[in-house]
DNA sequence: TGGCAACCATACGCCTGAGTATGTAACTCC
DNA sequence: GGAGTTACATACTCAGGCGTATGGTTGCCA
């Protein structure tokens, strides 16, 4: 549902007002953070306003989860964020929850277009899961978000996404270790696994900043994961 | 630190005050949760008091954790599900976060005591890793608050338990790999891969209810878990 | 160019949960 | 058997954060 029907929206300037952490792009969807240049004092020529969309409400939500959990979503902190005051967030929904809830929905859509879409090139069987791993490995910014969710399981909305999601990419890894040449029952224990590493992996290297592999043992790591989960020749 | 000093305590008579979810036992530690009868009306001749320790308190809020989150902590909550009310709390700690702090080193203490001690008595290292893997597996109780609190990593006081407790027990594991006759760095990362795959096991069973396996299915999964992580006879 | 709708500001109400103040009951020990 | 310590009750303050009310401003369109 609601098919992204991206509105126009004029800026013409955009100033960090508040000393917040400089976000730099967090989500890949999300494009150009709005930050408006609040006017009362210094009525300048530029200083133009910005009028936020319910989708841009959301891309600030997704970018403060990710850099700060689940938690750290408030309405009144984010809309300092974004330049503009309580009253406009509750013009575009009607409650803090409403707003989780559309976010998760659009990086859950995301997801799907994004980090499924791309998988389905590789034509070889044998080839594409070495090739998964190793792209997924080295696109961190998308999974700062998944992590941010993945510690922020405590709350009630974000399990259900989450499990839809893992679902989905579980499934997925079954099909192609099926591809592969692994037998169903196999298969099927083989994508839980690979999965449920993955997900403890960014747990263990994300939220608890565990000695922080350098880069060639995170490359080596990967590797090492590869030779180990992924079905040489002879179908086991 | 604290060497336990188990204080003194008369219970009489314990009573489920209110409707909270009976807990069973959430935590190992945690005997006999102390519930008391409050008084004012009904005074009849059995209705002894519970006069509580800082340590009862501590497994309350362990036991409160495993059920409903860390986020469910609070003082007020905890005080009705003890039976007694803040007054009480605040003589046994300064704050909250004080709480928090005493019930995390109780339960990491507890933890290394119970978790590692167990494994040291299975004498042939080639089926120390398999047996490890079964038993781990087999015993639910202890994991339930170690899910909660890996689904509560957004909070800053349990991060740094959670990695001293990762720490030890991916170095254990990299000595148990190396035992088994593993390279160093294959070993090193062999022990990343599978307590990363329990972590991600924990978050995706436990916390996400994932379509839930079977009895039979779980065994067989941990079964498939034991021949794809554990070096055969050759030493890799 | 007036008017409606989208968007935002300001000020307020209200509830939740932490922490404080102070008085009280029970246990201990001499 | 009274004094001190331990443990608890009651009543309060205070801050944070959600949500509401209401009015102001901007943009679009007839």
């Amino acid at each position: 549902m609601a098919t992204a029907s991206i509105r126009r929206r004029t800026v013409i300037q955009r100033v960090e007002s508040q000393g917040l952490m400089q976000h730099g792009g967090a989500h890949p969807d999300c494009n150009a953070p709005p930050v408006r240049y609040h006017a009362p004092m210094n009525a300048g020529a530029k200083n133009e306003r910005v009028r936020l969309s319910a989708e841009d409400w959301e891309d600030g939500a997704l970018a403060l989860i990710a850099e700060q959990g689940v938690g750290a979503l408030a309405v009144e902190a984010l809309a300092r964020r974004l330049g503009v005051t309580k009253g406009s967030f509750y013009w575009h929904f009607r409650t803090r929850e409403a707003l989780l809830q559309a976010a998760l929905e659009r990086w859950e859509e995301y997801g799907e277009r994004e980090v499924l879409g791309k998988m389905e090139l590789i034509s070889d069987p044998r080839q594409r899961l070495p090739e998964l791993f190793r792209r997924v490995a080295h696109e961190l910014q998308p999974h700062r978000v998944y992590a941010a969710l993945l510690k922020a399981l405590d709350h009630p909305q974000v399990v259900p996404v989450m499990a839809r999601v893992s679902q989905r990419r579980m499934d997925f890894l079954n099909a192609m270790y099926r591809e592969a040449g692994l037998e169903p029952v196999t298969a099927l224990h083989r994508a839980r696994l690979t999965y449920a590493a993955y997900v403890g992996f960014l747990q263990l290297n994300f939220t608890l900043g565990l000695p922080r592999l350098s880069h060639d043992e995170f490359d080596a790591y990967v590797e090492h994961v590869i030779a180990t989960l992924t079905p040489e020749k002879t179908g086991n």
